[in-house]
RNA sequence: GUGGCCGUAGCUCAGUUGGUUAGAGCGCCGGGUUGUGAUCCCGGAGGUCGCGGGUUCGAGUCCCGUCGGCCACCCCA
C-alpha cells in the first residue's frame, strides 16, 4: 500500500510522560512545592512564549542559548516571539509588568525549549522547577535559595550530588577582573583550543569553563575571580559561604564556574550529580542577577534564583536508586458478569462517595475481569454475578494475593469498602 | 551545529559468510466444564525487519540518502 500513513511521532528531542511515570512527576512537583512554599514562595504561571526581546536582553545576545538555540518565530501579527529557553527572564518580566510588593518570592514549573542536538538528559523541550526572589541584596537570601534546592534534592533521597559555587562580581569589580583575565588569556592565545583562541577578547569568560586540555592548562593558571572581588562582593560571598556552612549545605568553590547567561552577578552556583555518568550531569543551577530587572525596563532591583531540570533529576534518582514510582492504588475494581448495569452504577456510587474505583468494560469473562482487577492494583474486587443480583448483594474480595471474600448487602458496599481501605481520602497520600 | 555508534513484534533481544512461509522471553487476548485474579498448563493475535532508493537471481543481512535514538564536542537543566 503506497498510501499507508506514517505513524505519527513526537518531534525530535521531545518526549511524552505517560502513566505511571507521570505519577512520579506529580510527586516530584509536590515535593518541590512543599519545600519552597514552606519558605513563602508562591506559584507563578507565565506564558511559555514571550516577546523575543525579553530573552535577548536578559540572557544576552552573545549567549549560546539566545544566539543559536532559541525557538524564535514570527506570529501572524508580525511580532517576534520566542518559546522560553529558561524560566528566570519570564518571571522577571512578570515582575516588571506587575510590580508586586518586595520582597517578591515566586516558584514555577515549566517546560523550557532549546534547539540543541538531543541526547539522554538533553532535550529540545525539557522541564524546569525554579524559584526567583526579588528585592533583598542580602546574602542570607542567597543562602536561603541555595539551601532550598539542597533540601529539595535531599527530600527525594538524592545524596550523591555536589554544589559548586563562585562569584562573578558586580559592576565595580568585574571590569577589572575581565581585564586581568583577558591579559592572561591573550598572552597565551596560541595555546588555547581552536574554539576559543579567536574569541578571548570578545568573551574571555567562555574560555574559563572550556573542558579541552589546551584551554584547561591555560585557564588553570588564570587569576581567580574571588581574589579580585571588590570589598562588598567579597564580603557578600564570604557571608554566603558561612551561611551554607551554618545550615550544613556542603559546597566547593569552582573558580571556573561562569554561567552562560549575561544577567548573572555575584553568587553563581550549580548542582551536579556524581551518580550521572554523562556529560549531562548538571541537575540545577542559578545565581544572583542584580541587573536583570533594569535590563527589562524595571527599577534597579536585586534578585536571585535557580532552575532545576526535572528530567535530569529523575535520571539522577534512577542512578541512585531512590524516589521510586509509587502510583496511588485504586480502592476497588468492579466485576460484573450480569450485563454491566451493576458495574456502571456501583462505580459511580462509590466514586461519588470519594473512593477510587475502576470497572471492566465490554462484558468480558469473570476470569478476565479479575485479571484486570489484579493488574490494576486495586485493593478490593467487588463482584456482581447472578447470585449477588438476586440477593441484592455484592461480593467483596480482597486482592493482592490474599483472596478472601465476603458477601455484603448492596446498601452496605460503601461502608464495607471504606472499612477495608481506610475512611479518609487516600488520594495522593501514599506516594508523598 | 561537528564527529561517531545504533534502529528486528507493545517491551528486552536472537537472527549464522545475503538464500525457502523472520524467532525467543516478557506482555497482551482466549481456554483449562457448570461464576474467581496473582502460580501452573495449553492455545492465539501481533512484525511496513525506522523510511526511501540502489547493488544482486535473491537483502533484516551490502551501499547511499533520510528520519529517529544514543555517545562525545558545543552548551546547559
Amino acid at each position: 500500500m503506497s498510501d499507508r500513513i506514517e505513524p505519527a511521532r513526537a518531534p525530535s528531542g521531545t518526549h511524552d510522560v505517560l502513566w505511571p511515570e507521570s505519577a512520579r512527576w506529580e510527586a516530584l512537583l509536590a515535593h518541590f512545592a512543599s519545600v519552597v512554599e514552606s519558605a513563602g514562595y508562591g506559584l507563578a504561571h507565565t506564558p511559555i512564549f514571550e516577546d523575543a526581546r525579553v530573552f535577548r536582553r536578559g540572557i544576552g545576545e552573545g549567549s549560546e542559548v539566545v544566539g543559536k538555540e532559541m525557538y524564535e518565530f514570527e506570529d501572524r501579527g508580525g511580532r517576534s516571539l520566542a518559546l522560553r529557553p529558561e524560566g528566570t527572564a519570564s518571571l522577571v518580566r512578570a515582575y516588571v509588568q506587575h510590580r508586586p510588593t518586595l520582597p517578591w518570592k515566586a516558584w514555577y514549573a515549566t517546560p523550557a525549549f532549546r534547539y540543541e542536538r538531543p541526547q539522554a538528559g538533553r532535550y529540545r523541550q525539557h522541564h524546569q522547577l525554579g524559584v526567583e526572589a526579588l528585592g533583598p541584596a542580602d546574602p542570607d537570601l542567597d543562602v536561603e535559595v541555595i539551601s532550598l534546592a539542597d533540601d529539595f534534592y535531599r527530600s527525594l533521597g538524592l545524596r550523591r550530588f555536589k554544589l559548586r559555587i563562585n562569584s562573578m562580581g558586580d559592576g565595580s569589580c568585574r571590569p577589572g577582573y575581565l581585564a586581568l583575565l583577558t591579559d592572561h588569556l591573550v598572552a597565551r592565545r596560541e595555546e588555547l583550543c581552536v574554539e576559543h583562541a579567536g574569541r578571548v577578547d570578545a568573551n574571555p569568560l567562555r574560555a574559563l569553563d572550556c573542558k579541552r586540555d589546551e584551554c584547561r592548562s591555560v585557564t588553570g593558571g588564570a587569576p581567580h575571580f574571588i581574589d579580585h572581588l571588590c570589598g562588598e562582593c567579597r564580603g557578600a560571598f564570604d557571608r554566603v559561604l558561612a551561611g551554607l556552612d551554618a545550615l550544613g549545605v556542603a559546597w566547593v568553590i569552582d573558580h571556573r564556574l561562569v554561567r552562560g547567561f549575561d544577567y548573572y552577578t555575584r553568587t553563581c552556583f550549580e548542582f551536579g550529580s556524581d551518580a550521572l555518568d554523562s556529560a549531562q550531569n548538571g541537575i540545577g543551577g542559578g545565581g544572583r542577577y542584580d541587573g536583570l530587572v533594569e535590563m527589562l525596563g524595571g527599577p534597579s532591583t536585586p534578585g536571585i534564583g535557580f532552575g532545576l531540570g526535572i528530567e535530569r533529576i529523575l535520571l539522577a534518582c534512577d542512578a541512585e536508586g531512590v524516589f521510586p514510582v509509587a502510583p496511588p492504588p485504586l480502592d476497588a475494581y468492579i466485576i460484573d458478569v450480569t450485563g454491566g448495569d451493576a458495574a456502571r452504577d456501583l462505580s459511580a456510587l462509590l466514586r461519588r462517595a470519594g473512593l477510587r474505583v475502576e470497572q471492566a468494560f465490554d462484558g468480558r469473562s469473570m476470569k478476565s475481569q479479575l485479571k484486570s482487577a489484579d493488574r490494576s492494583g486495586a485493593r478490593l474486587a467487588l463482584i456482581v454475578g447472578s447470585d449477588e443480583l438476586e440477593q441484592d448483594a455484592v461480593t467483596v474480595r480482597t486482592m493482592r494475593g490474599v483472596g478472601e471474600q465476603v458477601q455484603v448487602p448492596r446498601a452496605d458496599v460503601v461502608a464495607a469498602v471504606r472499612q477495608t481501605v481506610g475512611s479518609t481520602d487516600p488520594i495522593r497520600k501514599e506516594h508523598l
